[in-house]
DNA sequence: TTCAAAATGACCGACCATCAGTCAATTAAG
DNA sequence: CTTAATTGACTGATGGTCGGTCATTTTGAA
């Protein structure tokens, strides 16, 4: 045998070193023989650790996005509100410190848009999954305690994709200037009728 | 003078030309020799019309909505009830017969996230401003008739986005069989919440 | 035990094919 | 003859491949 590397390190060290280059630029502009520069490797060398270029997004995803779900799981718990939980739960579309992560969601839902392949789907769909089930636990336990009248479950869905349309729809116009604001608005009225009057 | 082409007939008619080969392999695997081939025209004219590839996008997605549109209006108007007429609104994200122009929508947003242009995010905002309004109208003549409560105004946005954010979730995911189906059940539990009780 | 040959994984960058977009030359209508 | 319209060969960029090199480890004969 010979020199065993850590390849499962080394794909996440690549993906990261090209992480600003690729934010700011998105992947239209990056091009492969940039990431092995800044990656420190040769152009082949890529090729030994990502299929073609958009996995090189897909990890700095799944990276990013494993980081962001732990201190989402924080802030959450940290609410004692269900209202509040869930103004949290969609706290990524707008939140200042968010923005990276955003701009990557952006790149990654365009690429599966554009040629989906069944690893990214599958990705893409576990993700989705385990987010709406949390999601539902937070609307269950709302229920539970009292907080939400029994028919707020049947909303769950409805309101966990509005999330992403919201995203999807201010990053292709310019009409949308505030989603905070219009988020806001939305979960006052919903709330409003969801909620147990007391 | 010489020959007069009519510039923008002839804009349409080079589209329309490669809207199948479009439908069927989508941007990506389009190449504008392909365009010129099935167009019947040489490469260079196809940038005498389009400043870029993606522009032959754009004008075949304007094309179908406005066909789209006036068939939306009838169907809207021919429905009685505000639900009916929501319901009726966000079909083509579910309609058999809307797969192509959910096809090409899916790759407009795709393109439109990857590489923003301002034509083609103005275009955009201008037929999601104009649809908004039309939304906004359906669910205020539902309150002015008394069908439904005051506060589903201030659920317009909300839902409005709804139906984009499910259809790129449906599109971006395995997990999501029945796009319908999450919708009926969405509306029946909204409706129940929003609908003036006689 | 020694050490050189064999084996192997890691790495590389020249090269290839593809394709969006350009432009100088050509065509043809009036 | 003028000029709009058209064209396709050409260019530059780039994603991806592949033959080959290098460094380290294994092996086994002396």
């Amino acid at each position: 045998m010979a020199i065993i590397v850590d390849k499962v390190q080394k794909r996440k060290d690549i993906a990261l070193s090209c992480k600003e280059l690729f934010i700011k630029n998105g992947i239209k502009d990056l091009t492969v023989s940039e990431v092995a520069k800044v990656a420190g490797v040769g152009k082949g060398t890529i090729y030994e650790y990502f299929k073609n270029k958009e996995e090189i997004v897909f990890e700095i995803v799944n990276i990013l996005l494993q980081e962001h779900n732990i201190q989402k799981k924080l802030r959450i718990d940290s609410k004692e509100k269900t209202k509040e939980k869930i103004i949290e739960f969609f706290g990524v579309f707008y939140r200042e410190e968010d923005v990276e992560l955003r701009k990557l969601y952006k790149e990654f839902i365009s690429i599966n848009l554009a040629n989906p392949q069944r690893e990214m789907i599958e990705f893409q769909s576990t993700c989705s999954a385990t987010y709406f089930k949390w999601f539902e636990e937070i609307i269950q336990t709302g229920i539970n305690k009292g907080e939400l009248v029994l028919a707020s479950k049947n909303l769950a869905r409805g309101l966990f994709v509005m999330g992403e349309g919201l995203f999807v729809a201010s990053s292709t116009t310019t009409t949308i200037d505030n989603i905070k604001r219009e988020l806001d608005t939305f979960y006052d009225t919903l709330f409003e009728l969801i909620e147990v009057k007391k």
